[in-house]
DNA sequence: AAAGCCATGTAACCAGTTACATGATTCT
DNA sequence: AGAATCATGTAACTGGTTACATGGCTTT
């Protein structure tokens, strides 16, 4: 079967709690929406080959309402797949910051829109702070009810201190490109 | 033509100055080794397509040792259409962390794979850091020399200030997962 | 002589997104 | 009545990587 990592985001989020494929994507968008993101197009699929390959099985939910809802369980396979995969090396991070790609070339383009590239930044990074400490602030007082809450927090204080970093990093910018561009020190 | 982000790097790259795909690709992997990624597959392809739609143009260096250097240069209309995409908002970024993927579920693996994970996240940021602060004390001294130097420092700044903060976090997580795993405090 | 860099390019593949299709239930 | 949320799924596409192929020049 493909070995790409959303199989492992799946046995992972599995290995918590039996879920639907619509869980699977609230976790991720909510718990990793810091670090990482899948779309349905890749976990139905997903979902489809592992239980094809027994790593995790299927109930399908006949409740009283009639819907259809398919909760998948992790098997013993599944959680040795997992560990396997939790004791390879990770890969370098990947990033992806279109608006350095425009400020970059900055050159190229005049002083206000380089503002509002940089203006933009900082308020998608606020957006994240905020949501950040509020996860934390979640977390912090349900810590002893599971041992994966202490991961959780860990990964958010990540998110919180680049998000934090990043915002302060766009004040700087900000005032150092007004700077740049405009009033010379009176001398 | 395709509207892919590497195109717009290459019109990017090529505003400033006339280059072959070897070239750009180096570019590419240093001055934007942050935030950016661009793989011969790409630039190839794409630097056809430009010059088939006007938008660069080329010419076959044969120069004394007969090799075939093909120097591609920006076009009016090149120019015309990187300064549109300059003016359109970014996209929000994006940023896969496999080690956070990793970590989160750490509940899973043992307390010295967690560790590892997280010191090996670590050296990796403190090799970006070392590098960011080489580029910034490298292209102050020549900030003078063209406008394009000073957007290069903006985004060598924001580097520089993700992975001190990625560094720190790393010091904490390994304190606290190691307080977490290990000696409760006497009482 | 070998390693490494300069230089170009393609084909096959893999990863991931988007748009679409469907339909029930719950909240306002 | 309409909007939002719950719930599942696929097909086509786009973006990007990897492995391969080729060959000259330069440094050790």
């Amino acid at each position: 079967m493909k070995d790409n990592n959303a199989k492992y985001v799946l046995l992972g989020l599995l290995s918590h709690n039996p879920m639907t494929g619509y869980d699977i994507k609230k976790s991720v968008a909510t718990r990793m929406s810091y670090f990482w993101d899948l779309s349905y197009g890749q976990i139905y699929p997903t979902l489809k080959d592992l239980e094809k390959n027994k790593l995790i099985t299927k109930k399908v939910e006949q409740n009283e309402k009639g819907q259809n809802r398919k909760v998948y369980t992790i098997t013993d396979a599944g959680t040795k797949e997992l560990q396997e995969w939790l004791a390879k090396p990770a890969r370098k991070e990947v990033h992806k910051y279109e608006f350095l790609l425009k400020l970059i070339f900055g050159d190229q383009a005049d002083f206000e829109l380089n503002l509002k590239h940089i203006e933009e930044f900082k308020a998608r990074n606020q957006r994240i702070l905020q949501t950040m400490k509020l996860f934390e602030e979640n977390v912090k007082p349900i810590l002893n009810q599971s041992e994966a809450h202490f991961y959780v927090l860990l990964t958010v204080l990540l998110g919180k201190s680049i998000s934090k970093a990043s915002v302060e990093w766009a004040e700087d910018a900000l005032k150092l490109l007004r700077e740049h561009s405009g009033g010379e020190v009176k001398t």
